[in-house]
DNA sequence: CCTCTCATGTAAGACGTTACATGATTCA
DNA sequence: TGAATCATGTAACGTCTTACATGAGAGG
């Protein structure tokens, strides 16, 4: 549901077609939200026929690339949009990590592989905390709302690092040098 | 398809039938994690199929309600379990919040009720950290990985609130007293 | 007797991802 | 000519949520 209202989000800034909307979404928001053409054109069809965007079918001789769908927002869409950022958000937070389901069950496990893993994720963001710090950079002259979102993921990104090293070093220097399986919640219930 | 893999590494700990699979989710990650009985027992039962679990019916007398399936996990669910254990996570870590998806478009709306869904926010978020650290300080005797994530679960928290407080801040010291929408990102494409 | 908790399950639908199909233009 | 990019769309699949149906036993 979320996604027809970001479309309508992103139409107020200009007018976009389909395969634009990802492209932005890819360059603004890429570092940390990600999107595909089967959730992007069912829902323009869907918010069209809805009346809350409309197109022009342009085909500007000097451009490339085939004929494409030029939306903008129509005031009826203006006023949903409005009604849904006013309104208190329908749900809570949604954070899921494969990686996480797996740290769970390490003392399941092999030690050396599971500080194998961990020095991966290591990795992993600390290149994207790379690639986040240089978007911010790059891109000074932005509004304060997305500004500080980019923050916010620069912030996330450092706590989960902080948070990854710490995890090595106790898992590292724990006791438990064997691979028995470690009964964590057992006696609990 | 890890639903499958969080269901054999519970099984790890004990013995269980698919209610119990629920609230004991509840109990020790319900702070985090959520998940219904439209997973679980289509998981159970496929997971069955698989040779991957068993189970003995067993209706206790002394028990109260009906009958349950007390499931445990075969030498090929440990197998399995383990490979997928060793893995590198196959994927990325997934976060969606309604709330932050208003936020970036918070430009485009009316800042004084920006600063109301903020204030709900920062208070739903000041509740769940009380319970997080209250879930922490109950529970002492956990092994290492389940107190690292709860711990995580609080530094997230914190880290969360301390932003919103900024961006609270920010928004309401900022020069922008009328409600014109904010071209964030024109003119970049 | 009525409600609550325990317990198992199915069905419908919303949502998301991946893959596929099509075709034009640009550039090497 | 062949690959890359631009552009629109559909189909199949998998996952997740919500709602519903059923029923036993405990306690007020």
């Amino acid at each position: 549901m979320s996604i027809r209202f970001a479309i309508l989000g992103l139409l107020h800034y200009k007018n976009m077609h389909g395969y634009r909307i990802k492209t932005h979404i890819e360059r603004h928001f890429g570092h940390m939200w990600s999107i595909n053409f089967g959730q992007i054109y069912p829902n323009l069809k869907s918010l069209y026929e809805d009346g809350l965007i409309d197109y022009n079918e342009e085909n500007v001789p000097g451009e490339k690339g085939p004929s494409r769908k030029l939306y903008h927002i129509t005031d009826n869409g203006r006023k949903m949009f409005q009604e849904w950022l006013n309104s208190f958000p329908e749900g809570n937070m949604i954070l899921r990590d494969p990686f996480l389901m797996r740290f769970i069950f390490f003392g399941f496990g092999d030690r050396e592989r599971a500080l194998e893993i961990i020095d991966e994720q290591i990795a992993d963001y600390e290149e994207q905390l790379d690639r986040r710090l240089r978007y911010i950079e790059k891109r000074q002259h932005q509004g304060m709302y997305v500004r500080l979102i980019s923050e916010l993921g620069v912030e996330f990104n450092q706590m989960f690092l902080d948070w990854l090293k710490r995890a090595r070093e106790e898992l590292e220097s724990s006791t438990d040098h064997g691979h028995d399986p470690e009964p964590v919640l057992s006696g609990i219930d």
